[in-house]
DNA sequence: CACACGATTGCAACCGGTTGCCAAAAATTG
DNA sequence: CAATTTTTGGCAACCGGTTGCAATCGTGTG
C-alpha cells in the first residue's frame, strides 16, 4: 500500500482523503452526501475507505451534526423482568435503525431521572423514559424542550405509548365473576405508580359495574418478595381472588400460598398483570392480562425516530395505546363454595357478612 | 443574570469562560484538574458553571482525551434471561464507577459481533464480550488492541471471568448417583459454544470416574422451545436424568414432560445450569448449578474498568473463576425402579442392558 | 469568441472541549 | 532591591468530522 494511516491507530478521514488523492472535506460528501461528488471521485474515495478500513468517528460526527446516532432507555430498575422485555423492544428496533441504545437505570429516583435526561441530552438524540418518576409538569417541560417518548405514562404534550390494562382489567374481573368470585382484592403497587392508580380505578369502576366487593390491599414494591406480605393479608381480608399489580407480585404470592398450604385456585384465584417470562411455566401458571410489552418498546422507539427524522407528510402520532387481553391460564379457577372459605386462615366469622350485592344466578 | 447563553442552547465551557471573566482553557482546567488554578478562580468557575448549569459535552471530551466513559456489552441475544442477569450486573458496576452502558445485540453471529467490536472501537472504551463466537484467533488479536473482557470463555491472553460450571458438573453428577440414577443424558446445546463443550467435556469425565452411563442428546438452540425435542428424545433413549446445557432447555423439558404425564422427579429427573429467574419457580421447581451471573458481569466490569484506569502497583487479573454450586430443588428425585423405567417411552429392551460398570452398593 | 452557468472540489471555519507552551504575576531568595 | 522560581492563566493547535463559500473547469449560448 503506497499511503497508509499513522501506524496503530485507525484511520481517520484524513488518511482516507490522502490515499484518495481528495481533500478531506471531498471524503465527507462522498460517503454521506453522494451525488455532491463526481462519480469517479467518489469511487476512489470508497476504495481508498475500503482498503483503510475506514469507520468514521461518530463522536466526531456528534459535534457537528449534533446528531448522535443513539437513544437512551431510561428504566426505574432492571431487576425487574417486566423492563427486560421493553430493553429487548427498544434494543431490537434500534439497531433495525441503526442506533445505539444506552441503558440507564434511574434507581427508582425522580431525581436520578431528572439528572440522567439532563445529561443525556447531549449524548443521546433523544430518550425513551418507562414509568416515570418525573411529575406531570416536569415530564412535558422536558418533553418540550428534547425529544422523548414516554412507556406507560399518559401526560399532555408528551408523546407516549400506554398499554391498556385498564380495559383488560374488565375482562379480568368478568372471567372472576364468571368463575362466581364474589369478593376480589386488589394487591396495590407502589404508590406513585401512574400504572397502579389507573388499574385501581379502572378495577373500582368495573367491580362496581359488576357489583363485586373490593379492596385494596398495601402498597407493595413491584417484586417477588412483596408476594409473601400480599398473600398473607389477602387470606387474612377473607377474599376468593386477587388481581395483582403485577406478575412478580403475583408470582410471589403465588409461593407464598403453596407454602401455607393454600391451593391456587381452589381456594385462591390470582390474577397478574403484563405476562413476564415466567409467568407461564410458574405453579401454577398464571392466568395474568397479557400485555404486548417488547412491542410497547419497539412502537415507542418508532414513535420517537419518526420524530427525530420527520419524514414530511403526517405528523407522528402523540400517543399510541396497546391492547391487553386476559390469558388465562391454571392460577384462576371457581370460587370455593361457603363452606370454609380459608380453612388455614385466621377465623374471621363477619368475613362472609360482606355479601355481594347481586346473587348468583 | 449579567452574562448568559445564547438563547436555548445549552451552555458550553466558552459560556461558563465569559460567565466567570476567565479564558476557555481555565474553565477546563478548574473543572477537570484543579490544583492547576488558583482557589479563588476554581470558585468563580464552578458558580458560573453551577448557575448556568453546565454540562460539558461527553462528545467534545471524548474527541481530544480519546475517553469516552463508556463500555459497551454485546450479548448474542438478548433474548435469552441468561444475559439479563449479566447485563444488570455490568450495569450495576458501570453506573457506580460513572459509566455509560452501551447495549449491542449481536445476533449470534461471529461477523456481526466481529463489526461491533470495530465500531466500537472508537465510541467505547472497553467492551465485554458473553459468550464471543469468535474464534479464538480473533479473540485474542481483537484483546491485544483493544480493552476487552470476555465471560464464559477461556482464550491465552485475554482477559476473562469464566464460571466453573464444570466443577459443579461433578456435584451434580454425585447429586444424581446418589439417588441412584445410572443412565444419564447431557443436552447438548449449541454446537460452537465454548461453555457447552467444557460441560460436556466435565461431565463425560466426572461420568467415567463414577462408572455412570452417559449419552448426549442434540445440539440445541439455547432456547425454551428446544425443551419439548431434548424431551422427547432423553425419554427415547431411556435415560433416568437429564442434565440440560442451560436452565432454559431445562425448562422447557419439564413443560413437555408435564404435557405428556412423565412425571418429574418420579419418572425423570432433570438438571438445569445457572439458576436463571424462573427456575426457581417453575413446576416442579428445577434443580439446578446456580453460575454468580450477576456477580460475573460486575467482576467483569471491574476487570476491565481496572485495566482502562490502571492504578499503578498490582496489574490487573487476567482470569477470574467463579465458583458454582448445585442447588436441588424438587425436579431431581430417586431413579425409578426398574419395574417399568418408562412406561410412555417406545419400548427397547436393550435399554438396560448397557448397565453400569461399577455395582451399587 | 466572450460570457454565463452548473458541476466539482478545495479552503477554512467551526463543533466543544483539552493541553502544550509561553508570558505575566506573585512569591521566594540572596 | 534585583534575580530567580513558582503560580497562574491565556493563546493556539488539535481531536475528526461537517459545511458555507469560493475557486476551477467544462461547456452551452448569443
Amino acid at each position: 500500500m503506497s499511503i497508509s494511516p499513522a501506524a496503530g491507530r485507525s484511520a481517520t478521514i484524513h488518511d482516507v482523503a490522502a490515499r484518495a488523492g481528495v481533500a478531506a472535506s471531498t471524503v465527507s460528501r462522498a460517503l454521506s452526501n453522494p451525488g455532491r461528488v463526481n462519480f469517479r471521485t467518489r469511487e476512489r474515495v470508497e476504495q481508498a475507505a475500503a482498503e483503510l478500513n475506514y469507520i468514521p468517528s461518530s463522536q466526531a460526527r456528534a459535534l457537528t451534526s449534533g446528531r448522535t446516532v443513539a437513544v437512551a432507555l431510561l428504566v426505574p430498575d432492571i431487576t425487574n423482568p417486566f423492563y427486560f422485555d421493553i430493553i429487548r423492544g427498544t434494543q431490537m428496533q434500534l439497531k433495525a435503525a441503526g442506533y445505539t441504545q444506552l441503558l440507564v437505570d434511574t434507581e427508582e429516583s425522580a431525581e436520578v431521572e431528572a439528572e440522567a435526561i439532563e445529561k443525556l441530552r447531549k449524548s443521546a438524540d433523544g430518550v425513551i423514559l418507562t414509568a416515570s418518576r418525573l411529575t406531570d409538569d416536569e415530564l412535558s417541560r422536558a418533553a418540550a424542550t428534547f425529544p422523548l417518548v414516554a412507556i406507560n405514562r399518559g401526560v399532555r404534550d408528551v408523546p407516549s405509548v400506554v398499554i391498556d390494562t385498564p380495559s383488560g382489567i374488565g375482562q379480568a374481573l368478568d372471567h372472576l365473576v364468571s368463575l362466581g368470585h364474589r369478593r376480589v382484592a386488589y394487591i396495590s403497587g407502589p404508590a406513585g405508580s401512574w400504572s397502579n392508580a389507573r388499574r385501581w380505578q379502572a378495577l373500582q369502576r368495573h367491580a362496581s359495574d359488576l357489583g363485586l366487593d373490593v379492596v385494596k390491599i398495601g402498597n407493595f414494591p413491584p417484586k417477588m418478595t412483596s408476594g409473601a406480605a400480599a398473600a398473607d393479608a389477602a387470606v387474612n381480608q377473607a377474599v376468593t381472588a386477587c388481581v395483582a399489580f403485577n406478575d412478580l407480585i403475583a408470582i410471589g404470592m403465588l409461593q407464598r400460598l403453596a407454602e401455607r398450604g393454600i391451593q391456587v385456585p381452589d381456594q385462591m384465584s390470582i390474577v397478574g398483570c403484563d405476562d413476564i417470562f415466567g409467568a407461564e411455566f410458574c405453579n401454577p401458571p398464571l392466568t395474568t392480562l397479557t400485555a404486548p410489552i417488547e412491542q410497547a418498546g419497539r412502537v415507542a422507539i418508532t414513535m420517537l425516530l419518526g420524530r427525530l427524522n420527520p419524514t414530511g407528510g403526517t405528523a407522528p402520532r402523540q400517543l399510541s395505546t396497546l391492547p391487553t387481553h386476559l390469558t388465562v391460564r391454571a392460577s384462576t379457577g371457581p370460587a370455593p363454595s361457603r363452606a370454609d372459605p380459608n380453612a388455614d386462615a385466621p377465623t374471621d366469622p363477619a368475613s362472609t357478612g360482606t355479601a355481594p350485592t347481586r346473587s348468583a344466578p
